[in-house]
This record gives structure tokens, C-alpha cells and sequence, in this order.
DNA sequence: AGTTGAATGTAATAGTATTACATATCAGTA
DNA sequence: TACTGATATGTAATACTATTACATTCAACT
């Protein structure tokens, strides 16, 4: 059960790790890796927050990628289905994936204060699979997030 | 582990129940119960469903508590607080609490198709915590929602 | 070159939520 | 009873999030 997030790492090579992974399974899938997703997905690898699709689009138009919402929840939406991107439901906002295509339920510990997020892996889906099966639900995706203090806020909240 | 939605039950008595347990609670702790707030945990009990706080807010309007938004989410924020009332966060909206306080980590099974929404328990949050737990991060309060299909549209979509 | 399907560009609109400020109501107390 | 402070309400304005619709462009394949 790790986390990535809240511990210091090689931040450039984690994102240049990342878009080579991105890059190396949408040929493997034909899928094609345009400049917009591809803007979005480093844009959203800059750091362990949550952006907005109003702040990507923001950025988007700055560097002349089109300049209505749609521009965004495109490329978001291919992200999000592709799995290098997870959508953060509690903050309607959107975080570049810790783990690309290893399988796995995600969850979120969300900071109310300095709005960093770390992803975690949790056997949550057992556990709700075990529930659903009890009432003959099927389930297709889970959200698990988790709001409260991270480690640095909680201690600076501590001296306060 | 049980869930409240998907089963039949004698649900006019459920309402009363809910709503008496909800005033009894707010005189105990010297809340104040209001007409509005009354109204609004009405509706959402009439089914297990969620509502957006528009279609709330509509029906709020229609018997002349107040015109704008705040109406609604004023109400919705109190019975949020006080626990009597769950936001979905897949869905933006809002649904009565099958459990009021009883202490509880609520997990919502919610189907895309009919819409239906069930609130189960799980120990969810212990796992969560243990996770949280090996990096510092301080929970104070959990989101768990699976989307899938619900018993009855798993059948039908089965026939299909 | 022609066709097809995917991706993009843009305008318009729909849906969700908050801020700000004025007014009213209630509980407790002088 | 009248005052006070806290809580709740009414409303306008605005901000934030997301989708629909339709025209156009691009890439891959024939």
C-alpha cells in the first residue's frame, strides 16, 4: 500500500517517465497522442494537485489550442478513459494517473488546506464488490477519496 | 453489511421514522428544525434517489420558500452537517441519510441507468485509515461510490 | 483523388454553486 | 419589555463546471 504525493521524487523524470509511457501504449494502440492530450497530460504532471478543466483550458488558449471548454474536456476525457488521468470528484478537478495501466482501484487523499492530493492503492474494491455482490449490484467503477490534512499541513496546523 | 434502496420496504413509515428521528435529534441539540429545512428532507426521503439541489430548490420555490439558490443549498448544507443527509459526489446531488447517526462511513452503489442510488456500510474507512495512516495524512471525512448497475437494470439489460 | 472516421474549432447554452448584502426571527438576558 | 447577539431567510448577481450542436480539418486507407 504506497502512495505517491506527499514524498519528494525526481519530479522531472517522473513526468518524462510518464508521457513516455502515454506515448509508448497510444501507438501500441493506435491511439493517437495529439499535441492538445499531450499538452494536458504534462500540464496535469507539473505537480500532485488537482487542476481544474477551466485551468487547462486557460493554459491551452495561452499557448493557441483552440480556446473553448470543449478543447479541454476532450482531451480530459480521452485522458480519463485511456487511464493516465484520474477525475477527483470531490474538488471537480482533475490529477495526472501515479500508476498508468497497472491495475488497480485508485484512491485519494485529498488536503482541505494546501489542496495537494496524493493517489494510494486500498483493496477498497474487495470490500465493495463483497457489498455489492450481498445486494446483486454489478459495479463498474469505484470513487474513493479521502479529505483531510496532509502530513505537512497537519504539522504546521499543529503549531498554530 | 446491509443496503437501503434496493429492497422493498413499508417506506411512509420510513419518511416518518426519518423525520421524526431528525426533529428529535435537532431538539435535542438545540437545532433548529425549520419549515424549509423540514421540506427539504421530505423530498429527499420521498425515494432512493438522489436530487440536484435545482430540482429541490424548484419544488421549494413552487410552495413559496424563497426564489434563489442559497434556499436550497442552505438547507442541504445544514442537513449535510447534521448528518441526516449524504452528498453524492458522481452525481452532484443529494440523498437522505439511511442511517442517521449511526456512526457510519457510508458507501453509495449508484446506477447509471435507472439511477437509483443504495447506501450501504463498509470498512472502507479502516482501510483507508491504515493507508493514510503509512503517510502522515490526517482523514476527516471519506467519499466511497461505485457506479455500475442496480439488481433490477442488471436483469433487464441481461434480456436485452 | 475519394471516402471514412477521428479530432478540432467555436458558439451557444445548460447545470452547479457561491458571494454579498439586506432583512427577519429567535433565545437569552438586562 | 426591550435589547442584544446569533441564527436563519430573501434576493440579486456572479462564478464555476460541463454539454450540445454544427462546421471544419486531418489522417489513414482505398
Amino acid at each position: 500500500m504506497d502512495a505517491v504525493g506527499f514524498d519528494k521524487h525526481d519530479h522531472s523524470a517522473c513526468i518524462d517517465d510518464m508521457i513516455a509511457v502515454a506515448e509508448a501504449y497510444c501507438v501500441a494502440n493506435k491511439l493517437q497522442f495529439t499535441p492538445t492530450r499531450r499538452r494536458v497530460l504534462e500540464f496535469l504532471l507539473e505537480d500532485h494537485r488537482a487542476l481544474g478543466a477551466y485551468d487547462i483550458l486557460e493554459r491551452l488558449v495561452e499557448e493557441g489550442h483552440g480556446s473553448q471548454p470543449p478543447v479541454a474536456y476532450r482531451a480530459l476525457d480521452f485522458l480519463v478513459k485511456h487511464g493516465f488521468v484520474h477525475k477527483i470528484e470531490r474538488l471537480n478537478a482533475y490529477i495526472a494517473c501515479a500508476h498508468p495501466h497497472e491495475k488497480h482501484s485508485p484512491a485519494f487523499m485529498i488536503c482541505r488546506l494546501c489542496g495537494s492530493v496524493a493517489e494510494a492503492s486500498t483493496p477498497a474494491k474487495k470490500l465493495l464488490d463483497q457489498a455489492a455482490k450481498d445486494v446483486g449490484f454489478n459495479i463498474e467503477c469505484t470513487i474513493v477519496e479521502a479529505e483531510g490534512l496532509c502530513p505537512k499541513c497537519t504539522t504546521e496546523g499543529a503549531s498554530v
